[in-house]
DNA sequence: GGTTTTCACGTTACG
DNA sequence: CGTGAAAACC
């Protein structure tokens, strides 16, 4: 029945094609590092299309716009002008275009905006300060992480506080309900309730949720294993009574479950739909030989793993090299050293080259160490385009001009740039407008209008200034009936005085906030031939939710990428370094006490270390500086499962002869069970002041081990650390 | 109301 | 050590 599969699928493997080819019903596709995931679902979207499905009734859901974007240029190249029609994008933006439209149905106003890390953070501190929660005693961080967990389970603020009930979530509750209070204030619906509430719609309203099936034939969903609750739900519900639901993932490159992404989705999905074809995709074409069977080493002791035998035919190619240095400088001259030999020795160019870390703080070293070689970067990551103060204050300024009554844009740039209405002055107007129960805005044109005859609690500098603030913003909000987007940012950044401020600043960074200012700008362009009011909303929306990664890969300039472990997933590199191979950064100090985090920190390992296409390098140092002061560091427990046969003495150029790096000592690093553990539970040992003892327990600590010792006497159970205690195994003891 | 000083804190980050 | 936010200062 589908024979006329166009001649690309022919070189795609049985596994593959059968994934493209399986139609009907939900799939299940167990996707491994490298085994052309991408391409399997461009080319099942093709022949979904070729076989009489339009691309319009197809939806494609990715987690990154930078996965949309990839699968649409690749359809392109695929279909040419038909995948224009395709619906891909990420669940966000999905459930806004639902909401948008038929959101009013369970009482979402259409005007609702999004709000994002910021705003939310701003309203749990309202929210504190309403329910007087100390903010000392509880992290708004904490508290908004704990309600964006609940949201993104599809629990509400009751359920939270019956379900787990302890003091905290009770706290949480609390907050979470006023939290909630606020944003419909402000007509607000953050990017949790995004989902949750699409949810909601689909599952309250039968019509709206039969609209939305019949439009969408096939869904397809990528990184499976990242799904929220929330997520799965919508997925679910849009596809309830066709059933035409394919999901593809990996549960071993799970690694933000911290962000609520739930792997037991991929184990309710086999017992939801029973139907389920599953299909593994085993074969790697990405990596060679000895990475891959270095990189299943050190996934496979993870105990909660649904086995799953990766090959490839590709050629063994070089051994994995395992690095130690002293000192991170030295890690980092290291590795740039050996990305230059690459260069001058072995055709790769700069663009090949990767080096991966785990946490931020570590790329300082690295930075410095580039500036001092000549190399050019890219640092990926750090503040986010749209995250950076002078867009969002521009955003802020456009949000305000398209709804004056948004309090939160509102309270950012009221005094942005400074015209002397500060806190005080704010927090004034704010009750005092609660008090008249009106909106600010309508307060602050209270003020303005010269007739009124209203007791008002401000002195008449504080008049002025608001005055001349509102006059200001009713003379940019007539602009946005008349102009373009782009001449109405011209006009805000000239009326406001931003750009004027900028310019006289001295921050050093204000030619470059500028030029985003400038690149903002461009963006607005695009909708050039609208007056501003018909463009502002999906304007401000894409803002918001398509934050693009700057503009990545586009063009030919030769750098050295320098890049997070979890920013690294879905990318892959000729070379690939990853530092910081250590026990404390990789698993992170943090996930050490949770078998559950120290399987995830694998997984890491694990992503970092399928990246690698001809060549991988492991770093640590035996020294680093953290916070401030240097500690030994012992090399990470990953490093020990890799087997000697697939590592290779280095030949790394070193920074100095006295410094010359060491491989006997990565070599001989005590493997797997090897560890040489200076006591074992059962051991009687002295202390020179606790006295006799025995060991009950004795584990690994990073440099160091601890001790856990159950003393005689009245003197109870310690735990020690080795290095300091001074344990002596007792005479009794020796020889048995 | 704006500026400087002190203090606490420190993983990962998609939309 | 470096940063960001609150507290103390002008």
């Amino acid at each position: 029945m589908t024979e006329a599969i166009f001649d690309s699928t022919r070189a795609l493997n049985p596994a593959q094609l059968e994934a493209v080819q399986h139609i009907e019903g939900p799939l299940l596709i167990v996707a491994g590092p490298g085994s052309g995931k991408t391409r399997v679902i461009t080319h099942r979207i093709a022949h979904l299309n070729q076989i009489g499905v339009y691309p319009s009734q197809i939806a494609a859901v990715t987690f990154t716009n930078r996965a949309a974007r990839e699968m649409r240029n690749r359809l392109e190249r695929l279909m040419g002008e038909k995948s224009k029609y395709l619906k891909a994008g990420t669940f966000h933006s999905f459930s806004a275009m639902i909401l948008r439209r038929d959101g009013e149905a369970i009482g979402i106003p259409q005007d609702f905006v999004i709000m994002d890390d910021d705003d939310q953070l701003n309203l749990i501190k309202q929210s504190m300060e309403i329910t007087q929660i100390d903010p000392k005693r509880f992290q708004p961080r904490a508290i908004l992480s704990t309600i964006s967990s609940s949201k993104s389970k599809l629990l509400g603020p009751e359920a939270l506080s019956n379900a787990a009930s302890g003091y905290f979530e009770e706290i949480v509750s609390r907050v979470y309900t006023e939290y909630q209070k606020l944003l419909m204030q402000n007509h607000g619906l953050d990017f949790d309730d995004l989902l949750s509430r699409t949810v909601e719609l689909l599952k309250n309203s039968d019509e709206i949720r039969d609209k939305y099936q019949q439009r969408y034939q096939y869904l397809m969903v990528d990184e499976f294993q990242d799904t929220n609750t929330a997520q799965y739900q919508i997925s679910r519900e849009i596809t309830k009574s066709h059933r035409n639901l394919a999901v593809v993932g990996d549960p071993d490159q799970s690694i933000y479950s911290w962000r609520n992404a739930d792997i037991t989705n991929i184990l309710s999905f086999q017992k939801d739909y029973p139907e389920t074809k599953i299909i593994h995709l085993s074969q790697n074409y990405r990596s060679t030989g000895n990475i891959l069977e270095a990189a299943k080493n050190v996934i496979r002791p993870n105990q909660k793993r649904i086995d799953h035998e990766l090959f490839t035919d590709n050629p063994d190619g070089e051994l994995v090299f395992i690095t130690e240095a002293y000192t991170e400088e030295e890690e980092a001259t290291g590795a740039l050293t050996e990305v230059q030999r690459l260069i001058e020795e072995e055709g790769f160019n700069l663009r090949d080259c990767v080096i991966t870390y785990r946490v931020n703080a570590q790329s300082r070293a690295l930075e410095e160490a580039c500036i001092r070689y000549g190399i050019p970067y890219k640092l990926v990551g750090g503040v986010r385009f749209y995250q950076r103060k002078e867009i969002k204050d521009l955003l802020a300024y456009l949000r305000l001009l398209q709804d004056p009554y948004d309090e939160i844009s509102l309270e950012r740039i009221i005094n942005v740039p400074s015209r002397a209405i500060g806190k005080r002055t704010f927090d004034e107007l704010i009750s005092w407008s609660r008090n008249l129960e009106i909106p600010p805005y309508t307060a602050l044109q209270l003020i303005n209008d010269q007739s009124s005859t209203l007791q008002m609690p401000f002195n008449n500098r504080q008049q002025k200034q608001l005055c001349e603030f509102i006059t200001l913003l009713n003379n940019l909000k007539d602009l946005a009936n008349e102009l373009e987007l782009a001449e109405l940012i011209d006009a805000v950044m000239d009326q406001t005085g931003y750009k004027k401020n900028l310019l006289q600043s001295d921050e050093p960074d204000a030619e470059d906030r500028l030029d985003n200012i400038r690149e903002i700008r461009g963006l607005a362009t695009d909708f050039n031939g609208l007056v501003s009011k018909e463009s502002l909303p999906s304007f401000i929306e894409n803002a918001t939710l398509v934050s693009e990664q700057d503009s990545l890969e586009e063009n030919e300039q030769q750098y050295l990428t320098l890049i997070t472990l979890h920013q690294i997933k879905g990318l892959e590199y000729p070379v690939v370094f990853m530092i910081g191979m250590e026990e404390g950064l990789i698993p992170h100090a943090r996930s050490m006490d949770d078998p559950d985090q120290i399987e995830e920190e694998r997984r890491l390992a694990y992503v970092g270390i399928t990246r690698a296409q001809s060549r991988l390098y492991l770093l640590r140092s035996i020294r680093r500086r953290m916070y401030g002061m240097t500690s030994p560091a012992i090399g990470s427990r990953f490093l020990r499962d890799i087997p000697l046969q697939l590592i290779q003495t280095p030949r790394m150029a070193r920074s100095s002869k006295a410094h010359a790096i060491k491989i006997e000592n990565v070599v001989e690093m005590p493997r797997n069970e090897e560890i040489a553990y200076p006591f074992k539970a059962g051991d009687k040992v002295s202390h020179a002041s606790f006295g006799e003892g025995i060991v009950v327990n004795c584990s690994e600590r990073p440099g160091d081990f601890e001790i856990t010792v159950a003393f005689v006497g009245n003197v109870g159970i310690k735990r020690l650390l080795n290095s300091y205690a001074k344990l002596v195994k007792s005479a009794a003891n020796d020889g048995t």
